[in-house]
DNA sequence: ATCAATTTTGACACTTTTGTCAAGGATGAC
DNA sequence: GTCATCCTTGACAAAAGTGTCAAAATTGAT
């Protein structure tokens, strides 16, 4: 290549996301992303079309690694601990930002997934990997006899509720309520204890 | 009074609650309203300061109705199917418009909770209304010994749990997952038969 | 019927945001 | 070192949205 990008595109796209996860995808402007990352607005014209194409990039950038860490967060041979574990880190994840971000996916989702049908595939995607990804360690607790309910079913359901929790933080922005929903309904689920 | 205001403001807060509700909170703009409505935008303005305020009245009638309706929704004497109908309602109703709007109270609480205190505050409110049903009649059914969770706990997951299924909503339209996510959970529970 | 209060209306000025483009700058390939 | 190519930069035009206001219209009260 000959002229070459000045911009460090890991970067762009990763701040890219935390903007968009402060002020949500409507509110956020081009020049707000250029201020940010300190590449001129020009320059993210020219390296993606408009707001959608570079939504769409940072959100790949995003989902890409959050899956991976998902999966990682479900390793506990203990399932009931494994989800804990999960739910855990999540609302940690979500509390943790003094500046009080909230979900990323969750408020695309919300914001974007019906204007744009490229940016609404990719979320769909990523609820979808969210749910193998728990259909495999449920479908794996089944064989172990730790939990008797239906992988898919309860996977799905399990996305719901992070879902829920996400838009619990928008209102309450309290730790230890988004505890008490996942406690709870840990608690409803069918674990058994191994003998 | 004097000089009448010539348009229905029931009507024109209905609307609004429409036209919010499909098109998010950031997105609609008082050109939008006042087009949708038939009322002329300076109009509005001098009924309403603004989006926001207007958001606010909008918001307001809104919940006014929807509390009483979800209170009549789990009038069931047996515990398990009052929820259950309230569920299912509740799903029917995100899932008839044909136009697909999605849930009003989580667009906005994803939108607009963060950016003005006034909408923040009624945001709370409408979650804590919500919740203090649910934790009555929950508490009801303990007491008929048809549930042996925690009220509260169990109340304010529930309201978790139904804002997850707005979510899911955007990103799947799909009834029967809706359906899905809600059954499980309702089997989950720690209903009780009654002898 | 008149008055006074209030709303309606359309126009205006201003701000924000978008999208485009030509000129200039940087750099890998030769 | 030169060149071709792509990126960057800053300016520009256009569109969209906000908020305000004076003039006209309406109507309850007297």
């Amino acid at each position: 290549m000959v002229g070459t990008r000045k911009f460090n595109e890991e970067d762009v796209l990763g701040i890219a996301v935390d903007v968009f996860s402060r002020k949500g995808f409507n509110a956020t402007t081009m020049l707000d992303l250029a201020e940010e990352t300190g590449v001129q607005r020009g320059s993210l014209y020219n390296a993606y079309q408009n707001k959608n194409v570079l939504f769409f990039k940072a959100f790949s950038h995003y989902t890409d690694n959050f899956l991976l860490f998902i999966e990682s967060e479900l390793q506990n041979p203990d399932a009931k601990k494994a989800f804990t574990q999960l739910l855990n880190t999540v609302v940690e994840r979500l509390c943790s930002d003094k500046e009080a971000k909230g979900c990323f996916s969750t408020r695309a989702i919300m914001e974007a997934a019906q204007k744009c049908p490229d940016i609404h595939l990719c979320l769909t995607r990523f609820l979808d990997g969210l749910e193998a990804i728990m259909t495999n360690r449920l479908e794996q607790a089944i064989k172990d006899k730790q939990f008797s309910g239906d992988a898919q079913s309860t996977a799905r359901y399990l996305v719901a509720l992070t879902r829920g929790i996400a838009v619990i933080e928008r209102v309450y922005n309290d730790k230890a309520r988004m505890t008490e929903v996942y406690q709870t309904a840990l608690d409803f689920m069918p674990f058994q204890k191994t003998s």
